[in-house]
DNA sequence: CAAATAGTCAAGCAAATACTTAAGTATTTG
DNA sequence: CAAATACTTAAGTATTTGCTTGACTATTTG
């Protein structure tokens, strides 16, 4: 159950690039087709492949080809192990806040 | 109290370095001076230098310098903008899981 | 079946990044 | 006060990265 080092370096790796991350926040609203994902940005669709292909090995994107289109959606995986690393280096105090925090927005959600 | 973009971007891209996180990871453990947080690593202070401007632009890491030695620390609140970025872009239900998790953790510790 | 669509692949280039070396500045310490 | 310590600064190099272009492969659609 242990993550290797590796791969937590791919997921960071690939969160930091501004590209690669306005890609996740898109997909972080649905699931979509390679092309609709790359309209917005100002770059080839090539480029964009190339970006989603590192997204996808950091296991913070999955993506199935059903006849000549690609979907994409985000994999929860990659962003837990982000989490999850950030979470066991941060000072043991504020993650108590973190969970006081919770606690409380839960109540006015 | 909304994070700039900017600010999120920085703190990515700081993290999205193999040394950079290794250092997070030696400050987690405990404050240190520049020179024993740069003992492990193959290369130059210089460098190491570079890098620990980079987290403290970012807000990860704190240093202040008492006579001729500079201390340094974790400064949470890099980390916890990271954080929120990830926890806002995870699907609902993984958010939920996780508070499930954090819920039967506190009680086995 | 021809044209359009949706992506794939590979080579190459320019800018950004990580790192080095070398010389310099404060601050201890013997 | 001289030597050692603990950085600091600047300039240059080499690698990595993001992106482009152009040619190519499937899969629809009219």
């Amino acid at each position: 159950m242990k993550k290797k080092a590796a791969d937590v370096d791919r997921v960071f790796h690939a969160l930091g690039d501004m590209t690669r991350r306005a890609m996740m926040e898109r997909l972080s609203r649905g699931p979509m087709s390679v092309s609709l994902l790359a309209e917005p940005f100002k770059m080839s669709l090539a480029a964009v492949v190339q970006h989603l292909q590192i997204l996808e090995e950091a296991g913070l994107v999955k993506t199935e080809k059903v006849g000549r289109v690609r979907s994409c959606r985000i994999e929860s995986a990659g962003l837990d192990s982000a989490a999850n690393w950030i979470g066991a280096r941060r000072p043991e105090w504020a993650r108590r806040l973190d969970r006081l925090e919770d606690i409380l927005t839960e109540k006015g959600k």
